[in-house]
DNA sequence: ATCCATGCAAATGTTTTGCACAGCT
DNA sequence: AGCTGTGCAAAACATTTGCATGGAT
């Protein structure tokens, strides 16, 4: 597979500048991530969509890559209901859950978005710092092979 | 731990209802549920917190049986970027998770229930069926032994 | 009496760890 | 050169499964 969407000198320089040394398997790792982007991946299913053009990696790498990237923050956590599960770190969005599938579907909305922020300015959360908020709609397609949009 | 809450005829009533066996172990579980309410525990939390008043309860059936009640929605699915979590089905509330102390905080307000619910009255999902909607909003805590209260 | 739930232990799946070696800066 | 990341394999942890027995309806 070749990944055409962000430079690999473009990645290698994110992670220098996240603060952590740019070797090939975090290159790879991370360039993986972007192109399963919409699929949020667990550390598994990276590990075998990168091993066929990369043997050499190994999925303790993955494991350990993953926790690295999450720690500086140039990957997400997503909150799932089986396994761990990975994003890059882009601007906030929501996820869109399908129960019948176990799908996890990000859903943009800046109209939303405005409205949410809006509403949580005039809130007090004491001194918990809020970073993001996000929305998760769970829901069920009727058939599984339907693709979800929004209109 | 006596529990008060709820009472176990009751909740045996609900299992019924719901269509399962009304076993001695599912209401202890049901129940250890509702007492852990607050703290969204894993199958092996919860566990640890009946075995002492309920040593004939293994592990296994507690596994299982919140496979049951998930299937039958007398509970639900909490998502988390660790282990898998439960929590007792009730109204849709939002989630606060503190990235400091891993902790899932509920977070119900009515009116931005309202607020969004209303946004979303207005959108076409295509023949997605929308459950429930909720809000995470992610954050820290400056301190770790500090409350949380929105206002 | 029937059928499904339970307990136990083994099997499977997921994540972490330790350590010798290799590769970045 | 120094330090940190990597690969491999073992360990730890989390979840599922199979099967003989017990308990609910």
């Amino acid at each position: 597979m070749q990944f055409t969407g962000t430079s690999r000198a473009e990645l290698r320089e994110r992670i220098v500048t996240a603060g952590l040394k740019a070797t090939l398997q975090r290159i790879i790792i991370y360039e993986t991530l972007f192109v399963l982007h919409d699929t949020h991946p667990s550390a598994d299913e990276l590990f075998q969509n990168l091993k066929a053009a990369h043997p050499g990696i190994s999925l303790g790498t993955v494991y350990k890559t993953l926790d690295s990237f999450a720690e500086v923050n140039l990957v997400k956590r997503v909150l799932s209901d089986d396994k761990r599960r990975f994003d890059v770190n882009e601007q906030p969005h929501n996820h869109i859950y399908c129960t019948n599938t176990n799908e996890i579907i990000d859903y943009s909305d800046p109209e939303l978005e405005k409205l949410v922020t809006a509403y949580f300015k005039g809130k007090n959360f004491g001194n918990f710092n809020i970073q993001t908020i996000s929305l998760q709609i769970t829901g069920s397609k009727t058939d599984p092979k339907q693709k979800i949009s929004i209109t």
